[in-house]
DNA sequence: TGGATTACGAAAACTGTTTTCATTATTGAA
DNA sequence: TTCAATAATGAAAACAGTTTTCGTAATCCA
């Protein structure tokens, strides 16, 4: 299995090009670019994880307060459609937004104590699903596969939950 | 693979202990015997597939017009409560419900062109499943696999949409 | 630089779901 | 049975997340 590192550092390099490639799908849409697009793109493209709406506008709003949630709406779903990023929904009713990821495809393992979204890849199972598909007469596009459980290292699990509890406190 | 059938009729025999057994959590719980709670889960149960709030309402609305959602919805969250039916969402916003089933878990494919939902269980995936979530100190509880795509039988589908689209219409 | 066009932000609208509240039904005990 | 006590109902309001509207502001190309 391949488990994706999400703790490493924002590539500068790999955000720089992903900028570069958003301004060309709005110069090819005939779209305007506007300082808040790019303010709200370049916040998202150095943030990790999964990422909600929420989220997102609390780190845009740090650098322009006046833009408002419309906005960021707005432009993920220009970042959904340029490619650029995925959206995901988990089961608690929000999206989520995905930009960089390691490798193009990967599941989710999802601890339900401590909320961590780990992500993994592996090929055994990919090729599994495509044989099941075969059988059934089916071609698949792409599909979704999530874990949900809990991490086994109840230390770390649990460090990571009171981390949640005092930001949540903050806010 | 084991592909579930999911055109045969529905077994009386398994729909009366299914409201038998709802009755015993309907006591067990202390709550009251309603008229309009037998409606619904006996036109529940009584239906294939994933169903939603809607397509629910519209049966149970034929037998008894003046039942209305908020009646629904709570009877379908004491289903899910009693163990008796699950809670699915497919990415389209709505929640489904599915009470039948040969086996108890399974995961879907989804045909994004009549919107086919098929069963199937693999006990292999499972398998792989488990080991990948070992090897990543994970303990999983449950987990949700969904393919997408479409049928390769194109005639079969394209009567499925046509006839969908013919019940829309009549709606 | 003008003028067509697109984007913005605030607020309203929308969708699916949950809750409220006044009224009605069910229940177990007398 | 009849009587409370309690739970359930239906209509409407509230709710959360998201999308749309609308008047104003910014962008961009000629």
């Amino acid at each position: 299995m391949v488990t994706i590192n999400t703790n490493t550092p924002v590539d500068e390099e790999l955000v720089k090009e992903k900028e570069a490639a958003f301004a060309a799908f709005i110069q090819r849409r005939g779209l305007k670019t506007t300082r808040q697009r790019n303010t709200i793109i370049s916040t998202f493209f150095r943030m990790r994880g999964h990422i909600s709406v929420e989220e997102l506008l609390v780190q845009v709003k740090k650098a322009n307060p006046r833009i408002g949630y419309a906005t960021v709406y707005r432009t993920l779903h220009l970042l959904v459609e340029s490619g650029l990023v995925e959206e995901r929904r988990f089961g608690d009713g929000l999206a989520r937004y995905e930009g960089h990821s390691a490798v193009e495809h990967h599941d989710h393992m999802i601890c339900l104590e401590c909320g961590l979204i780990s992500e993994f890849y592996n090929p055994r199972l990919e090729a599994l699903q495509e044989s099941l598909a075969e059988e059934n007469n089916f071609e698949i596009y792409r599909h979704r596969l999530e874990l949900y459980g809990v991490c086994k290292d109840k230390a770390a699990c649990e460090a990571r939950k009171q981390q949640k509890a005092a930001r949540a406190q903050g806010a």
